[in-house]
RNA sequence: GCGAGAGUGGCGGAACUUGGUAGACGCGCUGGACUUAGGAUCCAGUCCCUCACGGGGUAGGGGUUCGAGUCCCCUCUCUCGCACCA
């Protein structure tokens, strides 16, 4: 009586057996080739796992126990990025220590990605709150610091009125948290910054050296949002007679000479100083009830239309001395360039706006054809020959706007300049579940950097750390905390009461896993020398411009402080496609379509869950859970199990018969082989797991002969278990045993395909007369056109189409198609 | 508006790298076998029209080609990201 297939036992039997053999601990010989394979690092939220995390863990997995039968060293760690707000938001929830949360929540983690069987070396698992390791987050901090890449300033900042804490401008991108959806407020605090923007540049270039999808790149190219123009000084004069510099920001220097107003945005200073008493009431209200709404109601997709108040002041041009009116008007943003505009409405569409309903003036200066048009009817923006532009009428666009440039400089009124929508990386959180941040102030010295070997600043252990609505960080209220003498002057001193942002944590975590437990440094430069940069990172597409845009950033700074020997973290970055619960809609607990590992691995096994997660669909696209699927998957495991157990229980195979039918069985063996060596290193799972189903039909198919089959079949079996194996780890385990084969099945070389078994002595050649498939004609593999075109012709079929004609042009793709070409 | 990507059976999707049997594989469905029973297993069928011969078919329209899901042009639809960025 053969065994069935009982995954339950199988689970319970091996893991442990795994464990004590250590079998996914992180080999390191020397010359093998290695991969450093990496997912995104979870912050472990109280919800645990879905199935849908498997869409992503699964596959890597799948590419790392591919890699290490291939013979590869392979780093495939896990940690958690346990500080930083969502963390801690979930411990408010509950009313729980972070620290207990995070460790609760981790464990649950690990013991879900137990499930999955994910081959993680789970020694080098770390928590990005342990002292240990926030101690070097720290020491990047002040490395920031040392290269003026870190600095406090007061700036008006995004505020989360429900989580009580300053967003960075990432976080706060459409104006809402990032964590609650709330819609933002501003609020004027001084806070700590890095300086992204001084690297925005090369944070562009480096896109050009890496394999990302498209979709990521262009959304960071869109995030620095470079563009290149001119800064030109507007001279303002006041009620008393005063002049003030207004520079504006302008891509169209060649359209100066088409200005007629100026705006500038409710929050710019000019406003204040400008305005005329007749027009000061209205003004007033109008900045009054433009700063008050929120952003999104600003920026408010549906309603552009233009609004503004004349400030009574006028602006002059410096290129040829007009006065022109200023206007204030909330359609020009204060963050972006100098936030204020020259308005140019014949070839801007918004100015063109504002001016129709303002009645201002429109001048054409750019014209297509140099020929001046006048009456627009609407803004013409595209470049042309300048007219009406003084001396620089009849140049064309682009060169004008080098002259002009040149021109501006040379008098002292502005310059070319470039300009970037990203701003500086806001880092500091009023927080306490973060990285302290290891400054303090001293009030003789300033901000003084905690020495490097007083490091870490350690986290006190706050029994309430929850955020009041002072602002301020839960630390502050920790006298004996904050209370320190400066490391200068030994003075009585203050720490910084402000935490770091959670993703300076994950900006450098990829480093610590060559070497968790070093102490000297963030990282031993041999490990890192060996497995850095990371080769394959994978997870979703939401962290396109906050994580991978900081952890770039921060490779950057790391390699001009020659701590790394290269400037690009992830050389070829996926991002997996999205989980749908079986409705279609996200997988949400308040939706209640959540399906979790736990339950799925109950029912149909572990095995059945990941082969599923692999052959739902491409791995980029999203897909819709579907129960009855993995039912299907469980199936072909069922099928796949009996037919093994049932060749292994016949014995030792016979001799090699060299027949047709071997032969052909052997030509399936290779092509499966290569298919699914293929097909995994190219993330096609869902067709190597196709290509496997399809093997099992054909050897079902030759089930009854398998004894006459001799070796050939055995081979075909084993096979079929080892290519199993990175996908399905227990069944091919179990059944490698149960074959008497010696060790495990995770140990042994990955199949290698023979091109030579792949040359079949028949083919099939379609044939075509004029462009359609009317037959289709067995020959001997390389059989010349003449003899394929001889024979096409006496088929029946292709006769009675070619109507006995001689055909008048012949086309022969070689073993495949012959189209033959009526008169 | 800008950027990225996608439109193929009842469903998820193959074939797109290299133009060459469209619908692999799975789900679902239909019929049959075995069975006390079966949400177990096995076998057969399953794009549409047609008794058949045959014809049609990959969002729609044009084009290139002996031959187009695949290449080119135009249109439409959908998803995602950014969005008054001067």
């Amino acid at each position: 009586m053969s065994p069935r297939y009982d995954f339950a036992a199988m689970e319970a039997k091996w893991r442990p057996r795994w464990r004590e053999a250590g079998l996914y601990s992180t080999p390191c010989e020397p010359d093998r080739p290695k991969l450093y394979c990496l997912d995104f690092f979870p912050y472990p939220s109280g919800s645990g796992l879905s199935v849908g995390h498997g869409k992503n863990y699964v596959p890597t997995d799948v590419v790392c126990r591919k890699r290490r039968l291939e013979g590869y060293n392979v780093l495939h760690p896990m940690g958690w990025d346990a500080f930083g707000q969502p963390a801690e938001e979930y411990a408010i929830r509950v009313h729980q220590h972070p620290a207990v949360t995070t460790a609760r929540n981790a464990a649950n983690y690990r013991r879900q990605m137990d499930v999955f069987e994910l081959s993680y070396d789970w020694s080098r698992e770390v928590f990005s709150s342990d002292p240990a390791y926030y101690r070097w987050t720290q020491w990047f901090f002040l490395l920031l610091f040392k290269r003026g890449l870190a600095y406090q300033d007061v700036h008006p900042q995004w505020w989360c009125p429900r989580c009580r804490i300053v967003l960075s401008n990432e976080q706060a991108s459409s104006g809402q948290c990032w964590r609650c959806e709330t819609e933002l407020t501003r609020k004027q605090l001084k806070q700590w910054y890095f300086k992204i923007t001084g690297y925005a540049d090369r944070l562009l270039e480096g896109l050009d050296r890496v394999v990302w999808p498209e979709g990521i790149k262009a959304m960071q190219r869109n995030w620095i949002g470079k563009s290149e123009g001119a800064r030109i000084v507007f001279t303002v004069v006041d009620v008393h007679g005063r002049q003030h510099d207004l520079p504006v920001f302008t891509t169209r220097i060649d359209t100066i000479y088409g200005a007629t107003f100026c705006v500038v945005a409710p929050e710019h200073p000019v406003v204040e100083i400008a305005t005329t008493a007749d027009q000061d009431a209205a003004v007033r209200s109008y900045v009054a009830q433009a700063v008050k709404k929120t952003d999104t109601e600003r920026k408010a997709a549906d309603d552009r239309e233009k609004t503004g108040v004349f400030t009574g002041a006028y602006a002059i041009n410096p290129f040829n001395q007009e006065g022109i009116p200023l206007f204030v008007a909330d359609y020009v943003l204060p963050d972006y360039g100098t936030g204020a505009i020259m308005a140019v409405p014949a070839h801007d569409r918004r100015d063109f706006a504002f001016a129709r309903r303002y009645t201002l003036p429109i001048r054409e200066v750019i014209s297509p054809d140099g020929v001046v048009h006048g009456d627009l009817d609407h803004a013409s923006e595209e470049p042309g020959v300048l007219v009406n532009s003084g001396p620089f009428s009849g140049l064309e666009s682009h060169e004008a706007m080098q002259r002009m440039g040149v021109y501006a400089e040379h008098e002292g009124f502005g310059c070319l300049t470039t300009d970037y929508r990203i701003h500086d990386w806001l880092i500091s959180r009023q927080r306490y579940w973060g990285a302290p941040i290891p400054i303090v102030h001293c009030p003789s010295c300033g901000a003084v950097p905690v020495p490097e070997e007083q490091l870490p600043v350690h986290l006190p252990d706050l029994v309430d750390f929850e955020p009041d609505e002072s602002g301020r960080s839960p630390l502050a209220r920790c006298e004996e905390w904050v209370r320190t003498p400066c490391p200068s002057c030994g003075g009585p001193a203050a720490r910084e009461t402000d935490t770091m942002d959670g993703f300076a944590c994950s900006s450098w975590y990829f480093l610590r896993f060559a070497s968790p437990g070093y102490s000297e440094g963030p990282v031993d430069p041999e490990a890192l020398a060996y497995w850095l940069p990371v080769d394959l990172y994978v997870g979703g597409a939401e962290h396109a411009v906050m994580h991978l845009l900081y952890a770039r950033f921060w490779t950057k700074v790391m390699y001009d402080a020659g701590l790394v020997d290269f400037d690009e973290p992830f050389t070829v970055l996926k991002n997996q496609g999205m989980m749908l619960g079986e409705d279609g809609r996200k997988m949400s607990k308040s939706l209640g379509n959540v399906v979790t590992p736990d339950q799925m691995a109950q029912r149909y096994g572990a095995d059945a869950l990941r082969l599923f997660l692999l052959f739902i669909g491409p791995f980029e696209t999203d897909v819709a859970w579907q129960e009855s699927g993995i039912a299907g998957v469980h199936r072909f495991l069922k099928r796949v199990w009996s037919l093994v157990v049932e060749s292994a229980d016949d014995g030792v195979p016979g001799p090699e018969p060299y027949d047709e039918h071997a032969r052909d069985l052997a030509y399936h063996v290779h092509k499966t082989i290569r298919k699914v060596s293929l097909d995994i290193d190219n993330f096609e799972f869902n067709t190597a797991v196709a290509a496997l189903m399809e093997f099992l039909n054909y050897l079902y198919s030759l089930r009854e002969r398998r004894t006459a089959l001799g070796s050939t079949w055995g081979f075909a079996i084993e096979s079929l278990v080892r290519l199993l194996s990175p996908m399905t780890p227990f069944i091919s385990e179990e059944l490698w045993e149960y074959m008497g084969r010696s060790g495990s099945v995770h140990r042994q070389a990955w199949p290698k395909w023979d091109e030579d078994a792949l040359v079949r002595a028949m083919t099939l050649v379609m044939v075509q007369v004029n462009g359609k498939i009317r037959d289709k004609l067995q020959v001997p593999a390389g059989a010349s056109q003449e003899e394929v075109v001889a024979q096409a012709l006496l088929l029946p079929t292709v006769a009675r189409y070619m109507g006995g004609a001689l055909p008048a042009r012949v086309v022969y793709v070689q073993d495949r198609l012959l189209s033959l070409v009526s008169a």
